[in-house]
Parts: structure tokens; sequence; C-alpha cells
DNA sequence: CTAGGGTTAG
């Protein structure tokens, strides 16, 4: 780059003289152009023979033939930068840059504006931003190619000081100029401080009249969706006359993505029967991904048949999403026939097997499925590592994850990530080998994120280990003050260690700082519709129905032996009370409801948002044996499957 | 020169 800089500006005479000897070995086609079909010695000299040469893809001849022709043309120049992009060469795109700088071309916007495409094309940023620099005419064209490129380069927050300035010329924004803009808000490192920005570029497009226009209010949609507004793309959304099948898309993936697959799957049916628009295999995916959020076995088999009759069935990303919508619904030998059927597999669908696998805590299999997909040579990614790990963390296979850990640099030449520590931490912390978590986490190379000292702090609740869940609550609060989850957590660890004051302490930081609790929540998917259950749940009709069959089926358990974990619920009241709040759990409040309306032989299949808690764990079991049925329940992060009294999880979770 | 998608840990 900086040999070029230099030679831009003062050293021309070197570029001809480098360019004219590389030339040289193809001097006979100068000499003797007529003898080649189609070409004259006429005032067009050379350029219809470069032309065609850089459509064919012939770079290096094209390159050749332009270093004897004394007078290139734009058309010529365009389309030589063009087959650099398409073959990603920088060395041939300096080339041709040079050439044209020497031929005067170099003030030149058009050809500018292909130069940074093909810049940005090979992946290098800083010379796009150079021609950006050089070029004094600066049409829009050249402004949205810069910003095109730089949102590429996730530079979100150079595109924003940019385009503050195109602001303050003359020059207005177009279409083009918003949906660029809007990319790069998203693709920030910053991710905060550029939601800020995308509201600036809203309020411009609705200034500049172009709320009528779909793809900017797509991409407008979609900037919100990313940031995880919801009610802003909705409004958006709504405010739009003209939809298509990608607005709807992006809205109902807005939703899938937000954790609101609900909201997901019923916009999914409004939009097949209140528009004619055509499902697409993108569509079909966010949808699939939402009814795996759910574990909907029913939505999912009719989901799955649109997708047969669409002709759907045979794309890659459909599949996968499948294989897990049937995984999550506990249905995972469903999946394992479907990606035996498959024709082709990337490695997307071998992460959906190993991570089916994983989550039903089949951890050997998980590893067997990765070593097939080694052997099959297809390279395992990062997601397959995050995958594998997470599988031998369900399965207390520490040995197995170490040894898998070390091979990721060792033999596939894969540098952990922050999320494969996090793995690491979780797969030593869960089996109470929190030292070597803690020293897991002091040799990484890079800042422990989040994800780490989370799952730090997972371990701890676990183990009880109050002193070092302070340590690592501590860094979380700085971290990602806003999560709720990391304050409940700890204030659970104290109350465990009956630390009554401390754990009131970390409730009332939660409150200061204006948070909730995420309410327990549960589905339970019969007869295709889908119940949700929160605790406590006093709106619902069958409560009492409800609460006395789980109060009946708990007087028979106490005398087989169990015993309410009153001492999970952190309120100062009588342990009648406490009892009462345990039954009303609303997992136990789901299952009570699958008993009363599925049949006999049926499996229950429950989805809870949140970790199972303990007691709810044990009466589960309790209740597979009382009244010998199947439950499955599906939690955040992993499957219990309950039988005959016993969980799959073997109590490890 | 423009918009959406698969697999992922606490």
């Amino acid at each position: 780059m900086l040999a070029f800089t230099s030679a831009q500006t003062v050293q021309q005479p070197s570029f001809s003289a480098q360019y004219t000897a590389r030339g040289k070995p193809l001097c006979s086609i100068t000499t003797n152009p007529s003898t080649l079909p189609g070409i004259s010695s006429s005032s067009t000299g050379n350029n219809p023979l470069i032309q065609s040469l850089s459509r064919q893809g012939d770079l290096k001849q094209a390159l050749h033939v332009l270093s004897q022709e004394p007078n290139p043309s734009q058309l010529t120049y365009e389309l030589l930068i063009r087959s650099c992009s398409s073959q990603k060469s920088l060395s041939d795109g300096l080339s041709v840059h040079r050439h044209l700088f020497d031929n005067g071309f170099d003030q030149d916007p058009f050809l500018a504006t292909k130069l940074i495409n093909m810049y940005s094309e090979v992946d290098d940023v800083e010379r796009a931003l150079l021609v950006f620099d050089k070029i004094r005419k600066r049409t829009i064209y050249v402004w949205n190619a810069l910003f095109q490129a730089l949102a590429l380069a996730s530079r979100g927050e150079k595109v924003m000081d940019l385009y503050r300035r195109m602001n303050q010329t003359e020059i207005l924004s177009d279409r083009f100029t918003y949906t660029y803009v809007l990319k790069a808000c998203v693709v920030s490192e910053n991710m905060a401080s550029l939601l800020k920005s995308g509201k600036e570029i809203h309020a411009n497009i609705l200034r500049r009249g172009y709320e009528g226009h779909v793809h900017t209010m797509t991409t407008l949609m979609d900037m919100y969706a990313r940031f995880g507004c919801v009610n802003e793309a909705r409004h958006v959304f709504a405010e739009m006359r003209v939809k298509n099948v990608v607005s709807w898309g992006v809205m109902i993936t807005c939703y899938a993505k937000n954790s609101m697959p609900f909201e997901a799957l019923e916009l999914f049916h409004e939009m097949m029967s209140r528009s004619d628009t055509v499902p697409t295999s993108v569509i079909m995916v966010s949808v699939l991904q939402a009814c795996a959020a759910l574990a909907a076995l029913e939505q999912g088999r009719l989901l799955h048949g649109f997708v047969l009759r669409r002709g759907l069935d045979s794309i890659l990303p459909v599949i996968s999403a499948l294989m897990t919508v049937y995984a999550r619904c506990g249905k995972i030998e469903l999946a394992q026939t479907i990606f035996d059927k498959m024709e082709k597999r990337d490695v997307v669908s071998w992460n959906s097997l190993i991570s089916a696998y994983g989550v039903h805590g089949f951890g050997e299999k998980a590893v067997e499925i990765f070593k097939q997909m080694v052997c099959s040579g297809i390279s395992p990614s990062v997601v397959s590592f995050v995958s594998v790990l997470g599988a031998c963390s369900h399965a207390g296979l520490v040995e197995k994850g170490k040894e898998l850990f070390r091979s990721m640099v060792q033999i596939h030449r894969i540098q952990p990530r922050v999320e494969h520590y996090a793995c690491m931490v979780d797969l030593l912390g869960r089996a109470n080998r929190l030292d070597e978590a803690v020293k897991i986490i002091e040799e990484m190379r890079m800042e422990p994120g989040p994800k780490v000292w989370g799952a730090l702090l997972g371990s701890c609740k676990i183990h009880d280990n109050v002193e070092l869940a302070e340590r690592a609550s501590s860094r979380l609060f700085e971290l990602e003050p806003r999560n709720a989850g990391n304050y409940v957590l700890l204030a659970d660890i104290y109350a465990g260690a009956k630390l009554w004051q401390e754990a009131r302490r970390a409730k009332q930081l939660l409150e200061a700082r204006g948070l909730q609790k995420v309410p327990g929540r549960c589905w339970i998917e019969v007869k295709r519709k889908i119940y949700s259950f929160v605790s406590v749940d006093e709106q619902n009709p069958q409560i009492e129905q409800l609460r006395a069959l789980l109060l009946r089926l708990s007087m028979e358990m106490k005398e087989t032996g169990y015993v309410p974990r009153t001492d999970i619920v952190h309120y100062d009241l009588d342990s009648d009370e406490k009892e009462r709040i345990l039954l009303g759990h609303s997992e136990k409040l789901a299952v009570a409801f699958g008993l009363i309306n599925s049949n006999k032989g049926e499996v229950i299949r429950i989805t809870k948002n949140l970790r199972l808690c303990e007691d709810c764990h044990s009466v589960t079991k309790f209740i597979s044996k009382f009244t010998n049925r199947e439950i499955l329940v599906k939690d955040v992060n992993r499957f219990h499957h309950f039988r005959d009294g016993l969980c799959s999880c073997r109590d490890y979770w």
C-alpha cells in the first residue's frame, strides 16, 4: 500500500517502466495485431481485444495486450477492473490502476467507483479509501461504492462519519446510499452506539420522502431487528403500504431471532392467509427456526409437508433447519433419518446433527458424528467445536472435551474464540473442577467476555461456590449490566448459602437498575395448539383442575419419599406457602395440563425458557413413574427425557 | 451499485 501511495503522487515513471517490462513477452501482438481474428489496426487499436479477453476472464493476456495499447478507453479499463474483481486478484488490480493513472484516467469518477468496488472485492478497504481520498469529483456513485466497501469491512463508524460529511455537501443520498449506510450500522464493533446513527438515518429517510420505497424500508426494518428493537421494526413494517416477500421475511426473522417464536409463527400464518405472497426457502428457514424454539412438533410436521409440496426440500439451509426442528422436538431419530437421506451435506448439516445429539445428552454419539465428519473430508468450523464441546459438557465428558479443545489448534488450525473458552469453562465448571476452569480463564489470550464469566457463574450455582460467584458476577455486572439473569443467579447462590442479606442486596441491585427477572414460562403443544404457562398462573381457565391434580400427585409422591425443595424458594414465607409456590411452577402446570389433555401413551413434550429447577426435575421424574408417561422437557440449553422415574441427563445438567 | 436465511455455549 505504501509503495503505491507514493508512486501515485510522485513516482509515475517507475510504474510505466515496470509495466512495459511485464508486457514484453507479448510484443508479437502489437507488431502485427491484424493477424489476430477480429482485430484491426484502426483507431480503436487493441481495445476490443482487451475487452473481450477481460470478458472471457483471460486477465493475464488482457494485461499483456494493454501494455502495448497507447489509447485504452474507459470501457477497456472498466472491464479489466471487473475481471480483477471477479478473480479477486489484487496484484492485477494494482497493475490496471497504475496503468489508468499513467493514462490520465485517475480523476474519472466512473472508474473510481469501479476501483473502489474492486478493492473492496479483494478485501483491501484501505486502498478503496485511498481512491476515494484522491478523487476530486465525488458523484453519489463514488460515495455509495465506498459505503458499500466500508460496510462489508464492518467499518460502521467510518461510514457514519463519512455519511454525515456527505450530508454537508450538495450531494444527496439515493436509495442505494440508505441501504448501505443502514447495513453499516449493524456491522460495527460497537453496536450500541450505532443504533442512534440508525435512527438518524431513519429520520433522513422520512425527510427525503423514501417511506414508500420497499427496499429501503425493508433494510430499515432489518437494522432495527438486528439491534433487537422489535417494536421499531414492527412499526416500520406496519407503516409499509407495499410489502413483498422480503419485507415479510425480515419481520418473521426479527421475531424468530428475538425470542418471539409465537409471533413469528403467527405472522407467517397471517402472510399465508392475508397476502398472496409465496413463501421462499428463506422464509421457511425462519419459520422452522421459530418452530424449533417452541419444540412444536405438529407445527413442524405441517411445515415439513409444506416444504415438500413447494419443492424446497433439497435446499441445504431448509434441511438443516428441519433437522433442528425434529431434534428440538425430541425426535432425534427423524433428524438422523433426514441427514442420512441427504445427497449433499455441508458443514452446517453435520453441525446440526452434532448439536442434536449434544442437547439430548448423547455426548459420545456427538463426538462420533464429529469424527465421521472429519473423516468424510469436511473441515470442522468454529461452530462444530462449539457444538461438540457443548455436547461433551452436557454429558460430562471432561477428558474428551479437553482433547478436542487441544485438537482445535494442533490438528484443525482453528484458534479458539471466546465462545470456545466459555464451553471449556462450562465443561470443567459443571464437573466441579472450578480451579481448572479459573486456570483456563487466566490463560486466555483475549479478554474473557460475558459468556465466559457467565459459564463460571453458572457452575458456581451448581456447586455452591459463593466466593468465585462474587468474582464472576462483579465482572458480569460491568460487562452486561442490563442482564437480569446474572443478578438473579447471584442472589440464588447467596440464598443457597443462607446469606440472606447478601441475597437481598443482589436483588436490590437488580431493581435499582430498573431490571426485572425474566419470568419462567413453559409451552406445551396439544392437538396442534400451543399453550403457554407462567408460574402461579391465575389466568389459566383450567388452573383449579391443574392445581388439584398436582396436589394429589404431590401427596402420593411424599409417601414414596419426595421432599419438596422448599429451600430453593427464597422468600420469607412459611413452608406451606413455599410448597404452594413450588407446586405452581410453570413446568409443573404444563405437565399437569399435558396429563389431562393428551391421550395415554403420547409423549408429553414441554419447552421452558429457563433452566429447569431442581424441584421440578425430581417431581417430573416421579410423575413419569407414577403415571407411566414419557415426558420430554426442553429447557434453555438441553433436553430432559423422563421415563420410569429417571431422566436422560442422569441428574447432571 | 440495493433488502431477508441454516449449525452455537451460561
